[in-house]
This record gives structure tokens, C-alpha cells and sequence, in this order.
DNA sequence: TTGTCATATATGTTAAGACGAATATATTCG
DNA sequence: CGAATATATTCGTCTTAACATATATGACAA
């Protein structure tokens, strides 16, 4: 039953939300599937130091994996009790108005969609949603230019 | 400016929120300012563990204090930012519907109210909020005996 | 198979923090 | 003042977890 659990599973949760690292990872997947490769570049960490962190999130129920070839891919596990997902929403959101999230987000954008990337990740797969707001972007600059 | 520490002041909330006994802490202030040997009759841990807790709370400015003669009293203390209110909200939300925290809360109504409390605590200021509620229940049962 | 790339894990070191036991501080009372 | 009470802090020990560095795994390509 979930309810012999829940003091642990919040320790559990809060543990996995005290560090700097770990939050700022959770700010990248905050609406897409993200390529390791990205974080270690938008970052600016080392790869195993990424790699544990995102084990740690795992094993923490907070993000699922995809492999995909040799690129693994990381996104948001939200838990099933309304509490804790308001708890990551507003962890989220709170993340969200920070300027150095916003620089981190800026750095993703640019390892993904830059013609000077990195050779590093030039072929890793880049997040969906990600890239099709960057074009809705393009596209609504190229509408714009055009009137 | 608040900017800057965002994701600092993140990390101090979620490390003081990622210990149970802490969690067991926070769920007995939710309404109410609490006198520290209340908080060690209810849990059932030693002084110095209830006081070193509730020091480290106090450190990442989740709760305040009051002292009255020899008595501390520690009452929670809500961060400005909106964000992080609702993330202590929910947490405190979530914990209520544990039936561990309900135990340990009618361990405290029992210290604050049972004629039976140890000699070490019974004349210990009693929470005022818990106080007031219990009497109105009184009331209650009183008014629904005389119908 | 051999090599290469992307990611994960092991190792040794260091720091944070949790604990019980003992002790210190602060307040009140006599 | 000195004794008693409520709470806080210190000390020594142990665990957890952070880190850099080095190495292992798993997938693919030649």
C-alpha cells in the first residue's frame, strides 16, 4: 500500500531534489526527452558527474530512460500522488525563474540547434520538442519578416 | 537580490525537507506554535535529537522561535516566494493523509491534554491552536449529549 | 573482430550530516 | 547565591554521498 510509504518516499523525493546539479538537470527535462550528451555540454559538468546524478534521479523514480543506439535519452517521471507532483511543478516553476536556469536552457538550445556545435554531439539526436518550438520560432520570425 | 540565490536557497529548503524526522517536525507546527517538549514526548526521541533538528529547520528558515521563560516555543515560518510556500504546502499536505503523522499527532494532543501526561511536561505551556480546538470539540460532544 | 563512441560504474578521498552520550547554557525558583 | 528545569551544543563515531580519475559496458561500424 502507498501508505505505508509516504514519509519515506518524500525523504526520498526531497533527497533527490537537494542538489544543485540534480535541479539543474531536472530544468532541462522539464518539458522534453533530452539526450545525455546534452546535459554535459549545457552543463558545462563533467560526464561522469552527470551520469551519477542522472542515476541518482532514476533510482529516485524521478526521470525514465530510452535507449536509443548508443544515446540514452532522459525524461520526467512524474509520481502518481497529486502532492508530489504539485511539489515538482512548483519545484519547476520556481527553477524556471532563475537566470542561471535560463542560461543553462540557452546553452541546451544552442548545443542542439548551433551550426558551430560541438563535434562531440553534432550526430546525437536532438530533443523533439525542443526543436520543433525552435522552428515555430523561425517560422513565426520568417511570417513576421514576410509582412 | 532573491535572483541570485535561487537556486541556492532551493537546495537548503529540499536538504532541511529530506529527513523524516524533520518531515515528523513540520508535520506537528502545521497549525500550530509547539513547545520543544511536546515534540519530544510525541515523536519519542531524545532532547538532543528533537533539538538538533529543530535547529537545522531553524538554520534553513523553515520555522521561527519564541521563547517564553524556559520554554521554546517553534512555529512555522513561510518563505516569501509563492513557489515555495505551495512546495511546504503540499509537503504538508501529503503528509497529513500518513497514518504515521496522524499517530504522531494524537501523541501530541495526548501530551498537551491527557490527564496522564508525564510529570516532565505537565506544565509545559500547551499549544494554544491545538487548545481552543480540542475545547470546541468538547463543546461539541457536550451540546450533541445534551440533545 | 577490432575499434570507436556514448554512457555507466568502480575507486579512493573528502565533506556533510546523523547519532548517542556527555556537557553547557539559560531561565526560574528558593 | 545555588539548585532545578528546559533546551542547546559538543564530541567521537559512523554513514552517506560528493568529487575527480580511471576503467568498464553496450551499441554500432568497418
Amino acid at each position: 500500500m502507498s501508505q505505508a510509504k509516504i514519509l519515506t518516499d518524500m525523504e526520498t523525493l526531497f533527497t533527490a531534489l537537494s542538489d544543485q546539479t540534480r535541479l539543474r538537470l531536472l530544468n532541462l527535462i522539464r518539458n522534453e526527452e533530452v539526450c545525455v550528451c546534452f546535459f554535459v555540454e549545457a552543463l558545462d559538468e563533467s560526464q561522469p558527474k552527470i551520469s551519477r546524478h542522472l542515476a541518482y534521479l532514476r533510482k529516485a523514480g524521478l526521470v525514465e530512460t530510452r535507449r536509443d543506439g548508443k544515446w540514452m535519452h532522459y525524461k520526467l517521471s512524474m509520481p502518481e500522488d497529486e502532492n508530489l507532483q504539485n511539489i515538482i511543478n512548483e519545484t519547476l516553476n520556481r527553477l524556471a525563474q532563475s537566470d542561471q536556469m535560463r542560461g543553462d536552457y540557452e546553452r541546451l538550445v544552442a548545443a542542439c540547434c548551433s551550426p558551430e556545435a560541438p563535434v562531440t554531439i553534432s550526430r546525437a539526436p536532438k530533443p523533439e520538442a525542443l526543436v520543433s518550438a525552435i522552428a515555430e520560432e523561425a517560422q513565426e520570425e520568417l511570417e513576421t519578416f514576410l509582412l
